[in-house]
DNA sequence: GAACAGGATTACG
DNA sequence: CGTAATCCTGTTC
């Protein structure tokens, strides 16, 4: 198979979205227990580098690995694969390890279609369920954390849903929407459908509007379970003022949305590497609502950080490469 | 040529 | 006030 690596994302209106990596192929795949598909995009990475230790993945994902061999770039209809016993050691570690809902396919042989138990695939699903929820509820409490913003799109001003578009962007590398979302609130923003959007960017203004229909399923999902996580949430969402040293750790936190920007050399010393200079800088241009940042200044910020004791540059100095001095 | 070091000045909360 | 942003000169890789 081509595909290295799936992301699962979950969305309020019922469908489930599934990302190959397939060279910037949009790929839709219609999930059984969902109605409706998004296509969202891809970017090519080296899986091996960013996501070194894989969970073991339920068995019941092997089936799209099926789908995905028969045809490498569109899949509109579920094939009557079914599902054979899942492990029950996979998802647990998944949880426990929080890693992220990727699923990867290489090297796994084809399931040979039997007529597996209906609940036991049931069962799986739902656990998969669960995770990507969890998982999408994290993703979108950091990004709300970086961006400054509240997880509810509803509640945004034309100066977040800015903010919001531009990271999108940048972090997704879509092309670029300019002022086509121009003085639009968040709920004006929640009320357009996908046409709408797609008459805005016809580039990519259907891949923005499953990115922002996500987040309002998150949204939704957090009224009906207002408890542990919202509080959390709340909480990284109203620290005002955030340190550019607490910025680039909240990035090395999510190696998995930032890790081709920015990764640890060694996570136990705190060394890290800018792989990416100008899209960390661009990245934390856009959270400061400073469009003009580039490396250039940000590393002077830093170069601010060796007499305060907060980063340092390793013993054997390299190119892009900083320490952290108090690594947690 | 880009990354690095660091002084000086200004902007912003 | 402190933290950056900006701007700069010079050095190093």
């Amino acid at each position: 198979s081509i595909f290295h690596s799936l992301k699962v994302y979950f969305s309020a209106n019922g469908s489930l979205v599934l990302v190959p990596d397939s060279d910037g192929h949009h790929t839709y795949m219609e999930f059984p227990a969902f109605s409706q598909s998004h296509i969202m995009p891809w970017i090519a990475e080296e899986d091996a580098k960013v996501f070194p230790s894989h969970p073991s993945v339920p068995e019941c994902c092997s089936r799209f690995d099926m789908l995905l061999a028969e045809d490498n770039a569109w899949l509109v209809q579920r094939t009557e694969a079914t599902t054979p016993p899942m492990r029950d050691e996979g998802l647990p570690h998944c949880k426990e390890a929080g890693q992220c809902p990727v699923i990867d396919s290489r090297g796994r042989e084809p399931c040979p279609g039997t007529n597996g138990q209906v609940d036991m695939e049931d069962r799986c699903l739902e656990q998969v369920h669960t995770l990507v929820v969890e998982e999408v509820l994290k993703d979108i409490e950091t990004a709300c954390k970086l961006l400054n913003i509240t997880p509810d799109p509803a509640e945004w001003s034309s100066g977040h849903v800015q903010k919001w578009l531009l990271w999108t962007e940048h972090l997704y590398r879509l092309p670029h929407v300019g002022r086509a979302f121009q003085d639009l609130s968040g709920s004006d923003l929640s009320m357009m459908t996908e046409d709408e959007f797609r008459l805005r960017s016809s580039q990519c203004g259907d891949v923005l509007y499953a990115h922002l229909d996500i987040w309002k399923s998150a949204a939704w999902m957090k009224e009906r379970w207002p408890d542990e996580l919202c509080a959390e949430a709340d909480s990284s969402c109203t620290g005002q003022p955030i340190h550019l040293w607490q910025f680039l750790r909240e990035l090395l936190l999510k190696p998995h949305n930032y890790g081709r920007s920015i990764r640890w050399l060694n996570k136990e010393k705190g060394i890290f590497k800018i792989e990416d200079s100008a899209h960390v800088a661009k990245l934390w241009g856009i959270r400061k609502n400073r469009p003009a940042m580039n490396y250039d200044k940000l590393s002077r910020s830093i170069r601010q950080y060796y007499k305060k004791g907060i980063i340092k540059k390793p013993d054997v100095s390299q190119r892009l490469v900083y320490q952290f001095v108090h690594p947690v």
